[in-house]
DNA sequence: CTGTTAGCGCATTCAA
DNA sequence: TTGAATGCGCTAACAG
């Protein structure tokens, strides 16, 4: 890359003290702490930094003051309202703060511990999804001394973590899917995938149990609606067999779901459907998705305030952070319809 | 805030030098230029790195060479695809070129000016989403030297600006209905509220016009769920009539036509319904909603890309560059079913 | 209330 | 191929 303009308009804190007549600390003065400086030579500074269109280097402050005054985020990628949410949140609480936020996303990389390593030059701390960015790179933040947290990930000592509540919602959707005299019910997913889908399946698995009932096996696929799509398309031929299916995510149910309607099966007659992440598109297919809800922003807010925390020296919680969920029953799990359609979120 | 840690582990490029047995000179090079310095000398200094788990501060560096090597992207929000998308790409391409992103979202800040000259102070650039900052706050920060680029905004003098095409494919998509026999067009959304939403109803115009008939005034609404269901409220009073609906975006016209069928009305034999965005649930509802698709991440990509150039000496573009878009008809607009569906977008 | 001064950590001449 | 020295623009004592 060839860099040839220099940043900034070559204003500089000097530039703008000259100009006032005054010193660069007083410069530095009224824009950090306006109140200290006398109102007069103040506005004289005010007016040169606008006739001079000064705009401050970020850079330079933050080698003085010896932070960046930013957090990192690493998320796997945008599609989905569920990155999306969680980003808004942590953007949101970081600004609130003080803070910027540098996003990385992962998927797009070819070399993400290298990005990751870059991204580390220009925080304070870092927030990553999941299991996204390999252990030892984020083992090598943490040794710089920049606070890590992780979200819905696996947790471990000394990273702190974040995560919505996912055994015990899922052990209640499965129970209510019981309970309306559904016998055979499959998983659909890889718990494998993530903590937050193995934590799913142990809810399914806990629900069985409780009634002495055998959970089946997981239904291993990916969560993608391409996915989706193709179970809906053995499951036609026979190759599975279930008269209710609880899936990962929301997109995973939707794309099944309609599959299943187009080859002419009725949901919930024949099957019933149930998701996770109440997506926009859950409400507005008919049966309407029944669904977990998940605070997904506010579990970005929460990484957020964490990271800063940690920043200011507060200390690394030991046990991982659980936000609650809410189950968002609709008609596909075979509930009657009538109730008012849930309201968009806020 | 109070700030009380510092940046880093403390390993700092002298410690690193001292610990090789080297100059820092020497050490800045083996991670500049590694090419350049011996064999023997490199290992010991990536030796002394590892294990300092050095961590360069990227303060520094834009110091010493006067840019800040990051973008920043301001955007309102990211509900709905069509934010986070155009976030992809240009997240992607900006990673590609060696920049980092720092993102923006304004309808979070109580003090928009004031997060974007925040901003303006650790970017070489910005790229801002239609009309979501002020023009002064632009025109500051282009006269602090850095380039600005508008997506999907105003066509300005001395900003780049950067759309997707709206009036032919609005021309398009408003002739097929007219084509499908329909009679009494509406234009759902307010065509003051962004620049995109003009050059739509230009287009709808534009098609009544070539055929002599006479277009009806805009419904000028606001473009959330709850706009197009009070709307659709309003055309179930008799308040409004019309055989079609050209709505603004996919969420107005989802929310309209789901409201309208659930009182019972039929889409598209009542009334046929199209949007523009072609977002997720659009291919899920039925009818599936006819819609027209914008190259929502190639925006993105254009934008990082010309900052970059920009950035790099550059000359600005004084037209606006136009991405093309594309029409996807399903059923709400009257067509027959039959066709594949439309595949998800890759 | 204001000015002087000494770094902050790194890139980059210029010599050697 | 390496080192010594200088400056990038700003903050924060410290003095006055």
């Amino acid at each position: 890359m060839t860099i040839a303009r220099q940043t900034g308009s070559g204003a500089t804190i000097y530039s703008v003290a000259e100009h006032a007549g005054v010193s660069i600390a007083t410069v530095s003065r009224v824009i950090q702490r306006p109140e200290v400086v006398a109102a007069g030579t103040r506005q004289r500074v005010l007016d040169a930094i606008e006739t001079l269109s000064y705009v401050p280097v970020s850079a330079a402050r933050s080698l003085a003051v010896r932070h960046h005054e930013a957090h990192g985020l690493v998320l796997p990628e945008l599609s989905g309202p569920y990155y999306a949410e969680l980003l808004m949140g942590f953007e949101a609480r970081a600004a609130e703060l003080g803070q910027s936020v540098i996003l990385l996303l992962a998927d797009s990389k070819s070399d993400l511990p290298r990005a990751v390593r870059q991204l580390a030059t220009r925080v304070d701390a870092l927030a990553v999804f999941g299991e996204v960015v390999d252990q030892p790179s984020v083992q090598r933040v943490l040794q710089a001394g920049k606070p890590v947290v992780v979200i819905a990930g696996e947790h471990r000592a000394g990273v702190e973590s974040i995560a919505a509540e996912n055994t015990s919602s899922a052990a209640q959707l499965t129970e209510h899917v019981l309970k309306h005299g559904r016998k055979r019910l499959l998983f659909v997913g890889d718990p494998d995938a993530a903590p937050d889908i193995s934590g799913r399946y142990a809810g399914f698995v806990q629900a069985h149990r409780s009634r002495r009932r055998k959970p089946a096996d997981p239904v291993r696929i990916a969560f993608r609606e391409n996915d989706g799509t193709a179970f809906a398309d053995r499951m036609l031929t026979g190759e599975h067999v279930a008269d209710a299916l609880v899936c990962a995510n929301d997109e995973l149910a939707l794309s099944i779901m309609t599959r299943l309607q187009d080859a002419g099966h009725s949901v919930p007659d024949d099957v019933a459907v149930v998701g996770w992440d109440d997506v926009m598109t859950s409400r507005y297919v008919r049966p309407g998705l029944t669904t977990v809800r998940q605070p997904v922003g506010g579990l970005g807010r929460l990484a957020a305030e964490r990271l800063h925390e940690l920043v200011s020296g507060g200390a690394v919680n030991d046990d991982p952070q659980v936000l609650p969920t809410r189950i968002v029953l609709r008609q596909s799990c075979g509930c009657p319809p009538g109730g008012v359609p849930a309201p968009p979120r806020s």
